[in-house]
DNA sequence: TAAGTGTATTAATTCTCTTAATACACTCCA
DNA sequence: TGGAGTGTATTAAGAGAATTAATACACTTA
């Protein structure tokens, strides 16, 4: 289902959030889909199982997994999640602009800054399709 | 020159960086005053001159200090670390814009975040002048 | 009731951060 | 010119937090 990079300096439990996170996102995991238990998924990747249930738990915090004791883990609802995400992107803005404004930069310059970064991102999904 | 707390937690050159960058941003220390050595501070303050050193390192990093080896380290004129306050807020306004977009959050929504901010900002500000 | 599930507690381990010990290099001035 | 004062670099010791593992418990269902 997933695999784990040993190389990589991060926790396992942080790799398998991201991962599975990810394939929720996707779609490649459906809504109410069973997820594999903490324990078969632990063996398959050859670690504990407390580490699958750490990933699990944030996941069901983040909203991403919905859990029925002594049944298992499911995929929770879009709904669940898309909030989630949109207001801690907001949050992290937000708390940008405030430091940004209450320093005196103006919104001008602000906005500037926003263009450049598009630029950038743009110009790197360019190159990454040329290759 | 300074006092350290040993109650708090955090390691004590962040303690030291702490107090020297208030007085300097406080005036009490003036641009172009020689500081203590790092042995003479470490002395005084009966921790390990590497401490000083790395809280010293910490404060040139941020423009608050200039160091001339075999001299000693002076305060730096003001205009050194107001511009490294504001690449800091740059750095985290950026960091957000590159999540909020590669999120699918487009330019309009960010903008009315904004002002949003700004709006709320403002509204605070009038309340404050009013009490 | 047995097998499968999530949960809680505790301990071992690993790792990073902080601090210290020590040796090196530069500047200045008597 | 050499000694006293300065910053710098390297390495290691120590402490503490974070990560992972071991193990026992509790719930659900067939």
């Amino acid at each position: 289902m997933i695999l784990l990079d040993y190389r990589d300096k991060r926790p396992l439990y942080e790799q398998v959030v991201e991962k599975l996170e990810h394939l929720i996102v996707c779609g490649v995991l459906k809504p109410d889909s069973k997820m594999p238990s903490v324990r078969a998924l632990a063996m398959e990747l050859s670690i504990n199982p407390n580490t699958i249930q750490r990933a699990y738990a944030l996941l069901e915090q983040a909203g991403f997994l919905y859990t029925i004791v002594g049944r298992g883990n499911f995929v929770a609802p879009e709904e669940s999640w898309q909030g989630g995400k949109q207001s801690a992107l907001k949050e992290e803005l937000s708390k940008a602009f405030e430091n940004a404004l209450s320093a005196g930069m103006d919104r001008d310059s602000i906005i500037a800054l926003l263009d450049n970064v598009r630029q950038k991102l743009e110009e790197e999904a360019a190159n990454d399709s040329n290759k």
